[in-house]
DNA sequence: CTCCTCTGTGTAATCGTGTGCACAATTCAC
DNA sequence: GTGAATTGTGCACACGATTACACAGAGGAG
């Protein structure tokens, strides 16, 4: 039982010790098998025993289903998908899956990682990133039946999709900022090549489009508080603004401390700073930040019932539309 | 190449299609096996075209080596450990390993999942968490030769180690707080019941020790900064305390934010707040903490060592001494 | 020219489970 | 008491790749 077993017993083996053969054992361990009662204790009395377990690499190879999962993620320590992954992982484990994360930085390495995930016959692909093409996604997934991508606005019959609609809280954040008296805005990217970039900024260009106004500066970070620290300096001086929206809250962190401590500047009276995603660090009280907020926990309920309806092999795109709520904090 | 093929294509099928047997095709495959260049230069353009990849599960099988990393962790977004997560993930994949993440909060439902981790015959296990016993994780992965703890004191033959030292750094670090004059001290704890609480304070309680001094004051929070911010306001409230030494960096901002919003204190004058880990939100401008901070890249590449060495199959328990510095902050 | 080495390929066994089929034993219906 | 339905178990194959062994042919040494 403890101790150190170099090798693993197999069923075989175990079928031999209980006097019965390989496939009894097998039956054993499924839960809706015929095979009789006491005939199944003995056996998994046995096999507590000897530490036999059923070989989960094996299984897979015959059932054609690995229950592994794989994840790609643009970072792991990033607050504001980390959130997602924690719960993902929870529900997932909850349903005796296991998930694979990948992630890297590099785009080549990426799709090179996501060759060798695709290897190990995973059941579900969930894409947080947005650094990913979906095509890459189907070509390298082809077999892994629709994938699960989140965000991305394009249609495809083999790929199921969450969208998220930020434009109504966007443009409740606009208003309050407007009527504050502000005229001059700044928008804060993360990066300047993905989808999920434009569309957010989208919802916030089409409100102040309403209002006859548009964006007078742009800056381009990496989604770190850094970038946000060092951009945020450049528009409020540079360019005298006078509201930030920022692509995520850590950046928005970021240009809030600018504010403070760089140029002496306080929110929202001298300066409005809005961030996205609603990260719990949002609300914590050394930030306060005003945020177009998304609700992760219906996000990962969304991205279940998408893996759910793929393991009932309903087939055909799916997809799921959640909308934003604004947070509001000291910082708009 | 592009499309929906529903079904993976296998050696065998491939086979035929280029006129060799299967036995050729994984040949192709394996960098250093006999095989005819030209042999095999068909074979690699034949399965680009028909998107063929060897089947990694029934390969596994077969080699007895599946090249999936368990990690067992406490959670996902928690910053002090994401890091370390982040670097490790990325330098498990450059070895073509994959990481399995394992997260739980309950604790049977950990060494359930633990179990279940241990059916897919991973090859190696690094356990991050400090809930899991030394004896739960060798008994589970008995098969997996010595496992890779982080922390625990404990020796075992069946686990190699990576040791933490940090009393030189609480001792640089209780001297200047003591030199500026205060007396009572409290430390607060992320977790009342985890060897690693226990070590950290070791370190803190022995420095204070030489100065005749002792902690007058004990808390108990979860790692969290709300935590870290409910159990500051009473810390510093009912037990007047000059100083506290927090389990974490995450809860010293909690209680940094406490002492400033609801006690009207400021650092380092009023009170010294010490963290640990040495995140580096730590160092962003707003909080600017004082603490004991561990090497992270140091930290993994003695992970990945330890990993090395086991590869390499050189067996016995093996250990690892890192030692932590101080970083200084504004709060102590 | 002969023998020996080396290269390239096919055959067949193996890794550990799951499961359709066959068959014996038991139970049930009438 | 006989035929039919049900239950419990074993046999054998499949899942998809790797690899030891065998063998044919090419090339080199003498």
């Amino acid at each position: 039982m403890s101790g150190t077993n170099k090798r693993r017993i197999t069923s075989k083996e175990l079928a031999k010790l209980a006097g019965v053969s390989s496939a009894t054992i097998s039956r054993a361990f499924s839960p809706d098998s015929r095979i009789g009662r006491a005939t199944r204790e003995r056996i998994l009395a046995v096999a507590r025993e000897y530490g036999y377990q059923p070989n989960a690499i094996a299984r897979s190879l015959n059932n054609q289903r690995s229950r592994l999962v794989a994840l790609v993620v643009n970072a792991i320590g990033n607050p504001c998908e980390a959130e997602e992954q924690q719960l993902l992982v929870h529900r997932l484990q909850a349903r005796q899956l296991l998930p694979i994360i990948l992630c890297c930085a590099d785009h080549s390495d990426r799709l090179q990682l996501m060759r060798l995930a695709s290897t190990y016959q995973v059941d579900h692909v969930v894409i947080f990133s947005d650094m990913v093409s979906m095509q890459d996604a189907v070509d390298i997934f082809h077999t892994t039946k629709p994938i699960i991508v989140s965000f991305e606005p394009l249609e495809n019959e083999n790929v199921s999709s969450i969208r998220i609609d930020g434009s109504k809280a966007a443009d409740e954040i606009i208003d309050k900022i407007v009527r504050d008296g502000k005229k001059r805005f700044a928008y804060l990217s993360g990066t300047n090549s993905s989808w999920i970039d434009k569309l957010r900024r989208g919802w916030f260009a089409e409100a102040l489009a309403k209002r006859g106004l548009t964006f007078e500066a742009q800056a381009v970070g990496d989604y770190s508080y850094d970038s946000g620290f060092k951009e945020a300096v450049l528009l409020m001086h540079r360019d005298k603004v006078g509201a930030i929206i920022c692509g995520n809250d850590v950046m928005a962190i970021g240009a809030r401390d600018a504010a403070r401590r760089v140029l002496g500047k306080s929110t929202p009276d001298d300066i409005a700073i809005v961030g996205q995603d609603g990260i719990a660090m949002a609300a914590w009280d050394c930030n306060d930040l005003t945020t177009l907020s998304l609700d992760h926990v219906a996000f990962i309920d969304a991205v279940v019932e998408l893996i759910e309806r793929h393991d009932a092999g309903i087939d055909g795109p799916h997809s799921i539309t959640l909308t934003c709520t604004p947070r509001w904090g000291s910082t708009a």
